[in-house]
DNA sequence: CAAGGAATTATTGTCGACAAATAAAATACA
DNA sequence: TGTATTTTATTTGTCGACAATAATTCCTTG
């Protein structure tokens, strides 16, 4: 039996990095990696065999999106999830899930409408399986694809942003439950298709609204009830 | 008589990035650097008397700002303004006026309602000195602290970039206009905080859209006429 | 003389090492 | 025994150097 790969690393030149950065960011946002856990620059640079300065590189980075918080001279943790603000996050997400699903009922063309339904049907068939990280990704791409239909790139990279956090909430509350409820979700989402399909802005909207409104309040339902998810903070 | 601080750079530990970023960012904002332009990582080093590496970790973070371009491989140069798309930077950040102002008069206290008026004097006293470089930081961080007041930090950060952005494109508004409009949005801003103090949501929100609609519209009236602006690109 | 290819140059991405700053441990002292 | 202080150790921030990639120049060839 052979060692895994060793020191052959032939990477092309600035790819480094960019494993880095795209590793770390799923752990953290898959929870691998503990909100608040420290993170250490040496381990990592020895984990992905090469030197500490890509590592760097892809540290800024992710704290540069909030996902690892820096202390100066000192470690750098994984950032904690904000449990007493959430409603702030909500609050955030929901406005966001109404401006791009009524811009997407606004600007959309052919092609994006089938990227769309492309995407619900990846998130029917995670439904159907069952499969909560499926679920969580496909929801978060389908949303994205609504986003990236309004055209507008400020909305689409602030919305980004806000589903990233909301993969490490989300990953609690689907470990949580036993995924019974998204079936609920596949219908909402077939309706908010069809508004903007026939460019309905104010239905998109109010749809979009409903929709998020609906999760929002399963996920703090949970929050209420689960003193148990405080163990992460 | 001597050559200007030469070597002698004996800079606090963490203190390098942050005082190139700062400065890289500012002369960006400024439109000191054109956008488009070339950045070289040696020679900003050599200004700064800093080794290569702590310039890169400014850039990186300027990068995943939206400020600069890397170019894999090759230059990173400083980001083009897009005045294709302007108009949907203009929907985000009117909403944003919005959004922010309104969630101002629901959660704000008394001090920060003493901070807002704080600004708002500063602005005024830019307005009158006709200070059109003060003008443009003073609004920002007028409108800066109403977002504040309004307690969210997922809309904080979004509009703050916005913001950052919009110091560029007011950049040139003010070049360009002769600073004589700018006493309306004094008022203006009166009547915001008025809605602020008073909590009437709706009217807050109502004053914030039009103050926003108000300056869109002056600047797209610029950007019309001024092909000249192109030259920038 | 134009076009394609080879050599040169410039600039980035990565590395290993060192030094400053902090945290932890060990020691001294009341 | 508990607290203050020195010592050690760990980890970060910075540096100079090297290597890979792309841009540029120069040369060859049709």
């Amino acid at each position: 039996m052979e060692l895994e790969a060793a020191t052959g690393s032939d990477r092309r030149r600035g790819s480094g990095v960019k494993l880095a950065y795209d590793v770390l960011r799923d752990e953290i946002l898959d929870l691998v990696l503990q909100p608040g856990s420290a993170i250490d620059e040496v381990q990592l640079a020895e984990r992905f065999n090469m030197s500490r300065t890509p590592i760097r590189e892809a540290l800024v980075r992710l704290a540069a999106e909030g996902l690892i918080h820096t202390l100066p001279n000192r470690s750098t943790l994984v950032a904690p999830i904000d449990f007493l603000n959430m409603h702030t996050y909500f609050d955030a997400l929901v406005l966001m899930y109404r401006v791009t699903t009524k811009l997407a009922a606004q600007h959309h063309r052919a092609p994006d409408l089938a990227l769309i339904k492309e995407k619900q049907r990846q998130f029917a068939d995670a439904v159907k399986a069952q499969d909560a990280l499926a679920m969580i990704a496909t929801n978060a791409e389908f949303h994205l694809a609504i986003a990236e239909a309004g055209r507008n790139a400020h909305f689409v990279s602030f919305f980004k942003r806000l589903l990233d956090e909301g993969r490490r909430i989300l990953r609690l509350y689907y470990q949580s439950y036993e995924d019974r409820l998204p079936h609920r979700f596949v219908q909402e989402h077939e309706d908010m298709i069809s508004a903007i399909e026939n460019r309905n802005l104010e239905l998109a909207e109010e749809l979009a609204r409903d929709h998020a409104e609906q999760i929002v309040a399963q996920v703090q339902k949970l929050l209420v009830h689960g003193e148990r998810l405080q163990m992460i903070i």
